[in-house]
DNA sequence: TTACACATACCGACTGGTTAGTCTGGTCAT
DNA sequence: ATGACCAGACTAACCAGTCGGTATGTGTAA
């Protein structure tokens, strides 16, 4: 096995996506030539060509990658023995955390969506759905209980919270007043109350 | 005055507005070629270049006209002879209507704004902030009153809302089952909730 | 142990195509 | 006839992806 590394021990398609992940919150998809994103990770069109079908290949790895950690934290927290409150206050405080520790992927996320090729946009779409439906279920979960209001649906309820975690990466700065995990206990606390009978 | 119209009453440089507007909604600012804009409005590049001074500055326009219209109905709800909760609720499910009503311009707005030179990023984004702090200073008027929770900074209260109106150009769909005044009424319900003391 | 085949990892010049913006030359209402 | 308004060919730059080539490993048979 050849030169896989280089310089520093990461390999290079790790190399790849770092770079590109960067590049792509700094500045957007489109305004990322592949020629960028070889040169800062060090390498040439061939490398990236040689383990990447397409520039489009690299934005759905990012997204790869965000769906599957957020689907994990979101099993471990829905499967959790605890009552309905805590299992979504972890969950809705967690998410938060998350996505402040990956703003950049976050940023692609829901910046860049419409630049991923039809089907892959496609499979994305679908995997963000079974993860929307998963937290829902919590909220449905304790309005059924009564623990939760139904004066929303829960439905809305989901999108309400979502919205704001989309939103972090356009407003917050880690050199901010605020860590993240008083950031999501601030927003778990306001959906969590929005929720009270 | 010559063929300022053309077909239809629209003035060109409307017309070229308003094609730019449902194009850069549609398929993104870069993928969206001047040529393509022209010819959706009926005219050809010397018309375009004509009225504004590049393809940048057709994207600034349909934020200046965003920014405008928000400012205007937020003022008329700041200034409103009513307690503080009526305000904030008007103001709050307002935006969502209007938002829902023009959701190609919320689209750009949210998705696009990288793509504005730095210069007029920075324009909008001053506006952007008067607009924060005008809606910040109705919920820091209810907490001083008493009537609203001083649980959650002011700050993190505006981004939440706002988050879910940011959010509304990716999940609303007007084919759905609730028009845009239930959707107004939940949101407003929700971040009046959430600050009930 | 040497020799040779084969595979994997990578290089970088090149190609075909697209794009924003320019420029020259009209046209038409007044 | 004059100037605001517009047509459309043109240019210079850029970009995703290709392709022939090189380098370094691994397996295998003499």
């Amino acid at each position: 096995m050849p030169r896989t590394t280089d310089g520093d021990g990461t390999p290079v398609p790790q190399r790849l996506l770092n770079a590109a992940t960067r590049l792509f919150a700094e500045q957007g998809y489109d305004r990322t030539s592949v020629q960028e994103i070889v040169e800062a990770a060090g390498v040439t069109k061939g490398a990236l060509y040689h383990y990447f079908g397409s520039k489009d290949d690299l934005l759905h790895e990012v997204y790869a990658r965000v769906l599957r950690v957020q689907q994990e934290r979101l099993d471990h927290f829905s499967t959790m023995d605890a009552p309905v409150e805590k299992r979504l206050r972890g969950a809705a405080a967690d998410v938060v955390v998350t996505t402040i520790e990956n703003l950049d992927d976050a940023m692609i996320f829901f910046r860049s969506m419409h630049h991923l090729s039809p089907e892959k946009n496609k499979q994305v779409r679908a995997e963000r759905r079974r993860y929307h439906e998963q937290f829902r279920a919590l909220i449905e979960e304790g309005q059924r209980e009564g623990v939760f209001s139904t004066a929303t649906p829960a439905d809305l309820v989901v999108d309400y919270h979502f919205g704001s975690v989309h939103h972090l990466s356009t407003w917050y700065r880690p050199d901010g007043p605020l860590t993240p995990q008083q950031v999501a206990d601030h927003l778990a606390d306001l959906l969590l109350r929005a929720l009270r009978p």
